[in-house]
DNA sequence: CGTCCTTTGAAGTAG
DNA sequence: CTACTTCAAAGGACG
């Protein structure tokens, strides 16, 4: 069932950073990883058990499951029916986002609609610097067609303009952060004298625009949900570690579960394209491909390619049962737990 | 201070 | 089309 034998059995060192087989078991412990490989060998049901229940993530699982009744239907709901039929409608673009629309007059009579990210931690999917704070969504952002069609009339398809990263509340959207927070220039370290100034100026004029951040994916929107619970079930609070956690338990999850991410990505970058009709994620590779990086890249260890968006050979190359319980080994959990039969 | 680590997935580039 | 790269989040570690 489990391949062991695809699974490295040592430990891997890399960088001096090499996690302890008692760290990693303890951690294991820690976050019910355990039980997940319990489950994988037994061939069970991976079990995640969310002690609420409730959806924290998404409103749309929250209010489906229990708060509304027929009689008293969700918000998107509301938007997805029919008010002659009853008959439920096919989503289309206008309310492309049933999680952020809300027109002024709705505002404050349901919870907000990026409530389901922002309430463990306080923040939201995008985080905000500009100005030194962070907003999720606006409130009384209204995405629909005929703010997507100012959007676009408003604003060129290949550019978008500081000021589009305000909202009429005035409340800047969360993908959007200042540009100088992470994003590094792009020009080369062979600067000359002559060209510095105007590197210096085109670097002015890049801080002057706003850096749109790309929309999350179900993992990053999954990792976000559940980084402090899994942060507080176990001491570790090194990211990378508690990246491979949540790795493993979205490997973990069901279908169902994962598809509500799948679902809440959707329609992350269904908003996302609509309130930023030019924008690329090739803006924000900010001349780092491939010789112009700014960014590493880790050497490739034997045998491993990249498996990322190849979710087969993944599972070939590192042993991954029915249950999606695959397993990398790394520096924070060594590989002797997760190849070994608990 | 900037980058790396670590995860998955989306989207980009290169051949 | 396939393979590869970058970047989304996060915060500690490290040079």
């Amino acid at each position: 069932m489990y391949p062991r034998e695809g699974l490295s059995l040592g430990l891997e060192e890399r960088g001096g950073k090499t996690g302890s087989l008692a760290s990693g078991l303890s951690l294991l412990q820690q976050v019910g990883c355990w039980q997940f490989s319990l489950n994988a060998w037994s061939n069970k049901v991976p079990v995640v058990q969310h002690p609420h229940h409730v959806h924290p993530l998404t409103p749309l699982i929250t209010y489906s499951n229990e708060h509304f009744t027929p009689g008293n239907p969700p918000p998107h709901l509301q938007a997805d029916v029919d008010p002659k039929t009853g008959i439920p409608r096919p989503p289309h673009p206008s309310d492309i986002s049933p999680y952020y629309p809300l027109s002024p007059g709705t505002v404050g009579q349901i919870p907000h609609p990026l409530g389901w990210l922002v309430p463990q931690q306080g923040q939201p999917v995008y985080p905000i610097t500009t100005g030194g704070f962070r907003h999720p969504y606006p409130t009384a952002l209204t995405v629909n067609a005929s703010m997507s069609s100012l959007l676009s009339s408003r604003f060129p398809p290949h550019m978008v303009p500081p000021h589009h990263s305000l909202h009429t509340t005035g409340i800047p959207h969360p993908a959007i952060v200042a540009h100088n927070v992470k994003q590094e220039s792009s020009h080369s370290d062979i600067g000359s004298l002559n060209s510095s100034k105007q590197d210096a100026k085109k670097e002015e004029e890049k801080k002057k625009q706003p850096h749109i951040k790309k929309p999350l994916n179900a993992f990053m929107l999954y990792m976000k949900e559940m980084r402090a619970k899994v942060v507080a079930e176990c001491t570790l609070k090194e990211s990378a570690a508690i990246n491979q956690i949540l790795g493993r338990r979205w490997h973990a999850l069901s279908r169902e579960e994962q598809a509500k991410y799948y679902e809440l990505a959707r329609k992350e970058r269904q908003l996302h394209m609509q309130l930023y009709p030019g924008w690329s994620a090739r803006d924000n590779y900010a001349g780092n491909y491939q010789g112009k990086k700014k960014k590493r890249k880790r050497e490739k260890q034997a045998g491993e390619g990249n498996d990322a968006n190849t979710p087969k050979k993944c599972r070939a190359l590192f042993g991954l049962d029915q249950l999606g319980l695959w397993c990398k080994p790394c520096r924070y959990i060594p590989s002797p737990i997760l190849g070994e039969k608990i």
